[in-house]
RNA sequence: CGGGAUGUAGCGCAGUCCGGUUAGCGCGCUCGGUUCGGGACCGAGAAGUCGGAGGUUCGAAUCCUCUCAUCCCGACCA
């Protein structure tokens, strides 16, 4: 093989984003397309990665008091009728059943057969499956709040697809509350922005900005969209969940009516949130780099490599027999409240096909043992923040204090660094003519990373906001929570405006 | 649904324009050996109904017709 490539992945970032993303899968071994158009096959390190999400999250829900369901995977064509916006915002990527059984067709092949009465769409979201039981779960104002979440599967017919971005089929969990009162349904659909925005933050090291979705950009049925939006090394946003108040739109469609301390019956507040397998997107696009996949420690599926080195038998032996002492003892070891996985790695490959293999997962760290350093009872650790070769030997005493410390630090530091990338890449933007050329490319047919986020002002008309969409792929990410009253005209139209929205390229 | 392209071994491709013994190459895989502290090397081997159907021809991966699938660009995408 070449011995002058310079990068595990090709081709790299800024000659490639794109291509780099899936390289960046394919090397780490995380995911792969399947046979099925526009679904992916999730692979062992790529999924472990989705239940430390799973995991750590769903904690969090339970410790907020919701608590887990299951709902059926089939919605009544009738069901998802009942909401008219909700209808209209996903008819267009609905998978819909509509027979039960396959007959013999007499020629070695099958034909469907069994049409059924009512066409079932395959969920996109549950909205309206899970109002129907809640329908019945809730009668009074003592049945309030009902706070229950969904670990499930869903499927949208999307047109283009990529890895773990935006595919048919994918992963997610929905949580769907009802309130009682107006108020309560609004702070629990900020509550749960608040435990996705700390989540991505103590987790996938990921600085997100919370914010409100204009009209245009909300979840069809809902009242109000909030969302957390997160910025990519190629300075395009990626929204990585969202939490929806729905007002009384679901409850009236669905009949979730209950009777309220005066006797009256009356129609509850409804909620629903979700991030899916696209946060796994986020990760790579975060925090990767041109050697491969770069995991956060805390949601790595393991921590450390071992990667034992010898020529002879002899050393085999030795190195191994000091390897394996090694790894139990690490094995205990936890950072965080994350207890330390270790991968010994003794296939019958070349350290440095090793040491790769491990770089390119996104591993934090790897350990070296040959027989130098069973000699001196040392091993060579090497970081996945620092360079390939950059490696450091280390008393094996010390090893324990040292892997729970650095994977730690490592873990803030990959926030720190994602949190200046963003902030170096906002700018405040007044003029119109500048906000075009910010996010127009130097070189149209092959275009560079560049744009970010602007701060600008926006007016609030619909208009504006289609317009800036139309002429530069540009939208409106969210109107930030922490956004300051300020006067200003608005970007587009030059109309006045008191606050600033931001606004991105995105995914 | 519009525009463009591609289907040849597990993966990536050449060969197709101009039909001709046994369809090649790289990676990967299997076996044997030498290696191993920065992506090793040598030798041997297995693996293909050339997307599918039909046609032209003595002869088709190659020409013709139809068809299926996939990819890219648009449209679409909480």
């Amino acid at each position: 093989m070449s011995k002058n490539k310079q990068t595990a992945i090709v081709p790299i970032r800024e000659e490639n984003y794109a291509e780099w993303y899936q390289q960046v899968i394919k090397a780490a071994d995380m995911a792969e397309n399947s046979e099925v158009r526009g679904c992916m096959v999730i692979k062992p390190w790529g999924y472990a990665i989705w239940e430390n999400i799973q995991r750590a999250l769903d904690t969090m829900f339970r410790e907020t008091g919701h608590r887990n369901a299951y709902f059926p995977i089939f919605i009544p064509k009738s069901y998802f009728e009942k909401e008219a916006e909700h209808v209209e915002g996903f008819a267009k990527e609905c998978a819909i059943v509509t027979h039960s059984r396959l007959e013999n067709d007499g020629q070695g092949g099958l034909k469907v057969a069994g049409e059924l009465t009512e066409p079932y769409i395959v969920r996109p979201t549950s909205e309206t499956i899970i109002g129907a039981s809640f329908a019945k779960w809730v009668s009074s104002y003592r049945d309030l709040p009902l706070l229950i979440n969904q670990w499930a599967n869903i499927v949208r017919w999307e047109m283009r697809t990529r890895l773990f971005l935006r595919t048919a089929e994918f992963l997610w969990q929905e949580g769907h509350t009802v309130h009682e009162t107006e108020a309560e349904a609004m702070e629990e659909t900020r509550k749960m922005l608040d435990v996705y925005a700390t989540f991505a933050k103590e987790y996938l090291a990921l600085p997100v900005i919370q914010g409100e979705k204009t009209e245009s950009e909300k979840f069809p049925g809902a009242v109000t969209t909030y969302c957390i939006e997160a910025m990519m090394q190629d300075k395009k946003a990626l929204q990585s969940g969202t939490s929806h108040f729905l007002g009384q739109n679901f409850a009236k469609s669905s009949g979730i009516k209950y009777q309220s301390r005066n006797g009256e019956f009356e129609y509850a507040w409804t909620t629903s949130w979700g991030v899916s397998t696209r946060l796994i997107g986020a990760l790579i696009m975060a925090h990767s780099d041109d050697n491969g996949l770069v995991l956060p420690p805390k949601i790595a599926p393991s921590h450390v490599a071992i990667i034992p080195i010898y020529r002879s038998e002899e050393e085999h032996e030795a190195v191994m027999s000091f390897a394996k002492e090694l790894e139990g003892k690490l094995k205990q070891l936890s950072f965080e409240g994350v207890k330390v996985y270790i991968e010994l790695d003794d296939r019958d490959l070349t350290s440095s096909e090793r040491n790769w293999y491990w770089i390119k997962r996104g591993i934090p760290l790897r350990i070296e043992i040959g027989p130098r350093d069973i000699a001196q009872n040392t091993v060579m650790i090497a970081r996945r923040d620092k360079e390939p070769r950059d490696k450091e030997s280390i008393a094996v005493d010390m090893l324990p204090s040292y892997i729970s410390e650095t994977l730690s630090a490592m873990q803030e530091g990959y926030y720190q660094r994602a949190l200046v990338f963003r902030e170096e890449n906002t700018k405040n933007i007044d003029d119109k003519d500048e906000f075009y050329r910010h996010y127009t490319p130097k070189n149209s047919k092959q275009p560079e990373i560049h744009g970010g986020f602007a701060n600008s002002h926006w007016c609030g008309d619909a208009a504006c906001e289609e317009q800036i969409k139309n002429d530069l792929k540009v939208s409106i990410r969210c109107i930030p929570f922490d956004a300051k009253e300020e006067k200003g005209s608005c970007i587009c139209c030059g109309k006045e405006s008191n606050r600033r929205v931001i606004f991105a390229k995105s995914y």
